[in-house]
DNA sequence: TACGTCATGTAACCGGTTACATGATTCA
DNA sequence: TGAATCATGTAACCGGTTACATGACGTA
């Protein structure tokens, strides 16, 4: 028994943050979402395609000025509705989160506790990298005008990418001092 | 160009573990594992005959008074020094991941007030839930006699787990008290 | 005899990425 | 003429889950 496809909605969502082409999708992905959701083109493309023969968006040819042809999907009512149910829809289980640093550390006895500390080291300069790009994305959000309704919405998911990554960072330096502390014994 | 394969060395590192069966090592990540990692029997038992054809491990049928009989793996020399290399070698970037909570959030919107808050309570309280998880394999690793050098390691990343889990419950109750306070405007 | 645990395995399926193909338009 | 951006698309592949099949052994 399948449950998510998740997916589809991310796509039935974007179609309604000013989002129209596959192109346009990608580009919102890969610049706002991409904290907690990524899709590829050869998702995108064919989901689009497939909302159509669902009956939940609608597709139109434009010809524009300076610029290649574009499809433009527009959601239908039947679209609009799909999404509202899902977003009432109870979550499925919290996903398991894949964490290489962790599955290391897991095992770490096996290395020396210098080569465990630069693994650490290098996952909190990457942590940090993220929060720096949390950072910008809030930044732009705030300054440039978008919907001031989705806004809202969308610094508070900048919020959990923050908070969670400086607690991550946060026990990458604790973690770290406790391997230090072992060796001065 | 692939690069991951990571469950191999997951496995490969189980077998250093005194997990030395497909089922026991199923058992090893459904219990202390699996908020960083989880994997099928689907995938255990091919990969493990995998290893046995790459020479990285070895297979022994044993069999047991009052039980079936097993095939026990055991690493080989090249097994250890592929687990140590795999190590050493550098993270590659951290994975994004799915999260259905906040890909509601950002189209949330389309909902009322009244309905994100619900979502966001029940995802409060299945975080909560994790949380006294990790708590439970704390006590269990602490209290049960495991090979003291693996424990420590093991300690840290359930240490990562109830940090970062305690900060997205924070999280939670903060926006819920903001959403709140819309209401009274 | 039926249930629970221990134990091994695989075929079908699926979500998703990668790599590739194509082509319009603009600008340096 | 060649690079950058805008734009659409797909076939091959891959990691992984699900569902199913099988069976030994102990215990109630």
């Amino acid at each position: 028994m399948k449950q998510t496809n998740n997916t589809k909605f991310a796509i039935l969502g974007l179609l309604t943050t000013g989002c129209h082409t596959g192109y346009a999708i990608k580009q919102m992905i890969d610049q706002s979402l991409n904290h907690f959701w990524k899709i590829s083109y050869g998702q995108i493309y064919p989901t689009l395609k497939q909302l159509v023969a669902d009956g939940l968006a609608t597709v139109q040819d434009t010809s524009q000025e300076g610029k290649p042809d574009k499809k433009e999907y527009f959601l239908t009512e039947k679209g609009e509705m799909e999404l509202r149910t899902w977003l009432q829809a109870p979550i499925n289980a919290i996903a398991t989160e894949k964490n290489e640093v962790l599955l290391k550390l897991f095992f770490s006895r096996h290395q020396s506790n210098q080569s465990t500390i630069i693994q650490l080291e290098q996952y909190r300069q990457k942590l940090h990298e993220h929060y720096h790009t949390y950072d910008a994305i809030e930044k732009m959000i705030t300054t440039e005008l978008f919907n001031k309704e989705d806004a809202a919405f969308w610094l508070f998911t900048l919020d959990y990418g923050k908070r969670t990554t400086a607690a991550a960072m946060e026990w990458c330096a604790d973690t770290v001092q406790q391997i230090q502390n072992w060796e001065e014994e």
